[in-house]
DNA sequence: CGTTCTTGTGTACAGACGTCCACAATGGGC
DNA sequence: GCCCATTGTGGACGTCTGTACACAAGAACG
């Protein structure tokens, strides 16, 4: 892998578009396996396939690196809810469908979700990550919104953030069938 | 501090009982001010004001002080909580005392919820972590459930959590005025 | 008083880390 | 075709970390 990194395969040109971006995909991906604590430079350089000194270069600290994945989550979750939400049918059964997709987020998608929570905790720390965590959270609040009642949707906002994590700890994971009854006790 | 550690006045003998209780509170207390990050065997052995060598000797590897850490956040929660609810009187608004305990919770208490959600989170990560982590959660449901039916219970538990974590982060930090309607939405 | 067990201590080691910086390489402007 | 700003690289430095381990010291007990 290192023994020849001038090689033409692995050359891509000082301007080699995209590479930060490959950065940013690499850091989730570092986090998603190895947590926040094994979030490195090294790391993310070793899962992006580039010297450690291109990782400083393009996104500079560390703070950095958590800054722009938090970032890059909440976009890609918000933009997976909206079009989970935009593919409903207007009158579909809004308690069903938020427990289908806990379900997959606590399934399939575990991985993904642990390093949501953990970029999210992650700005209580760090004040200058408040505000993408607060825009997050009531970007999820007013997707919400559309289908329900204001108040409505807070609660129910609240109330799939706390099944979530707690799905995430329970053993056995939780099913559809053990979530429905308390989403339906709240929505309409 | 160090210069002279053999003083009479620091020494406690071999015997000192509750020296290991004091590591835990010292290692919650580092959590509280640095964060996980920032709790390292130096750092606590600093803030129990005992040498490196002794919180290895009680409390082993970097994992077992977490655990150790997330059982007594989880004990001293629970006992909070249900000393709370058992000091209302029967017939009393559970929502408002709810939503009084959040404020609580973000406000005055803040930095010692945050290290919950901390340690709570870290339990995903750490297989061994996870039933002390579940019992915390289902405590706390159950604790609820005597002044609600279960399916309400449940929602509210979960509502609380997605609250909380919601109300960390927002900036200003919500009031008790802004969380009641919420919760008077799931009560009844 | 002496032995033995538990508790406590100081230090040393090897590894990993963030960050920095001198230097290389390229490609667009002229 | 040359020059220079931008992009990319590799290695080095100093710091901090977990952990191990040899040794000290009081206590229980005969």
């Amino acid at each position: 892998m290192t023994t020849n990194p001038r090689s033409p395969a692995n050359r891509r040109g000082p301007t080699d578009p995209g590479r930060r971006d490959r950065l940013v995909e690499a850091t989730i991906a570092v986090i998603a396996e190895r947590g926040l604590d094994g979030l490195t430079h090294r790391a993310v350089a070793s899962a992006a396939g580039v010297p450690l000194g291109s990782t400083t270069y393009h996104l500079g600290s560390r703070d950095e690196l958590l800054a722009t994945a938090l970032r890059a989550a909440a976009e890609a979750y918000n933009r997976r809810l909206r079009e989970f939400l935009d593919g409903l049918p207007a009158d579909a059964d809004l308690a069903a469908a938020l427990a289908d997709m806990i379900t997959h987020d606590v399934g399939p998608h575990r991985d993904r979700t642990i390093v949501e929570y953990e970029l999210y905790l992650a700005a209580l720390r760090r004040p200058a990550l408040r505000p993408a965590a607060t825009a997050w959270m009531s970007d999820i609040t007013a997707l919400i919104a559309r289908r329900t009642d204001p108040v409505t949707a807070r609660a129910v906002t609240a109330a799939i953030d706390g099944l979530l994590l707690e799905s995430l700890v329970a053993d056995p994971t939780p099913t559809r069938a053990d979530l429905l009854p308390v989403l339906r006790r709240i929505l309409p």
